[in-house]
DNA sequence: CCAAGTTGTCTATGATACTAGACAACTTCA
DNA sequence: TGAAGTTGTCTAGTATCATAGACAACTTGG
């Protein structure tokens, strides 16, 4: 079949091809995640070329909203999730924004003592006892971090527990009394995803990563916590307001 | 340029350059009977090969929607009248309903005697004396039809001084009495203009027009009117009611 | 490990799209 | 009548679109 069997039209078969597929996708016939049907299969249901598959898939998969993988298939991409970077950033609240369901889930939660950095983070002295949180963030079903949280043992006893019954640092913090608090200075950085963390973001190896640190502080100023947080970089995007 | 330039959309240049058109003259940016840019000009604000132009236009052409004219330009073809072919239909009434200034003017009327068949249709004597009216109709400034009426002479006395002031059949037919009318069978062919009524029409000569035959009766069945129009098939459009 | 199924990449061919230039045929207007 | 401007029609060359076939590279499941 060539471009012009259909109707003349003026438009690229591979551009109808990834419409329909597109359209597919926004009517919600193939879900964030799902596997689409083999290039041959496509190239049979269009009548088209599988090339001309190849063509309307590698036109999607430039916007980011499919992902091929050599070997299994071509996959739905989720819509990445719009996180605003604020001095207050709620994960709920963010994945709320975006109509999408957020969970929290305790990983791990352990004793620590204070690095000289950890320290210097949330105002201690070097080995002071910390709590150390290993969490995971979800919107929906779709993990979107695995975060490393610090809290000073003296100033939140138990706060594992209280993290673990909560699945929220807000709710830990209203636990404690912290009515509101407030982010401070927040660091950006990117990398690849290590084999530990790349399970728990059910990501492939080598994918990479936004790494974020940041320490929350009291309304006074205080340093409550400090965080480190590795985002699965193909599923969120910062926002920063200018 | 070439097609991919335009951000590898895959859609071909000439479409952009079409839809652009037809979008121009859907906002009346061009009305309908306007005379488009030339070819070079559009080819220069479309930053485009005159050719690739030269698609776009074909492709409207093809649609009806502008007519070129070669060594003049090209035009913006007036959209067609529909005109439903009722047993009771007034030239006015269609015209005013498509939101169109209706008009009617007298060519000539002549005095004539009845063929066999003209006297069949009037339900005469063959070689009954009888008034022929040469007639234009037009939609606003544009003509539609001319049409040639025969009325029995005895019937309608003085009908071609009457039609001349009133320049409608219904006035005329009014004039004389008959407060209804209902056309009786129609027959409609199609041919090919002649240079009469291509100057009438302000038609190029060879342009097709629709030949309608039809008679008019009373509310009792006697006919009144027998008519012979040629309307410019690129201006109209009969609708039959199904 | 193997087989089946998947995506990635290469070569090749024909049809369209777009550009470029030139000239013919025609209309309009002075 | 002639010049200017218009659409119509050629030829030619380059880039893209679409098809076809073959094989490599990889994943998955038995």
């Amino acid at each position: 079949m060539n471009m012009q069997d259909t109707a003349s039209s003026g438009v690229a078969l591979w551009r109808l091809v990834a419409d329909g597929i597109e359209r597919g996708i926004a009517d919600g016939r193939f879900a964030a995640g799902d596997k689409l049907p083999g290039e041959m299969e496509i190239a049979e249901t269009y009548r088209v070329n599988r090339h001309t598959v190849r063509r309307a898939l590698a036109a999607l998969a430039e916007r980011g909203i499919v992902r091929a993988e050599r070997g299994s298939g071509t996959y739905v991409e989720a819509q990445k999730l719009a996180y605003p970077l604020r001095s207050r950033t709620r994960f709920s609240e963010i994945v709320g924004a975006d109509g999408r369901e957020p969970h929290g889930r305790l990983i791990e939660a352990t004793d620590d003592v204070a690095t000289r950095e950890l320290a210097r983070e949330l105002g201690l002295k070097t080995g002071a006892p910390l709590v150390r949180i290993e969490a995971i963030r979800l919107a929906d079903r779709t993990p979107i971090c695995v975060s490393t949280t610090w809290l000073s043992a003296e100033l939140f006893p138990g706060a594992g527990e209280v993290f673990a019954a909560t699945r929220s640092m807000t709710k830990l913090l209203e636990h404690f009394g912290v009515r509101d608090y407030r982010r401070g200075a927040t660091r950006i950085t990117a990398g690849i995803v290590d084999a530990t963390d790349a399970a728990r973001l059910d990501l492939p190896l080598g994918r990479p990563i936004l790494v974020v640190d940041a320490t929350d502080h009291d309304l006074a100023g205080k340093p409550l916590v400090t965080k480190h947080s590795r985002f699965a970089a193909e599923r969120v995007e910062f926002l920063v307001e200018s």
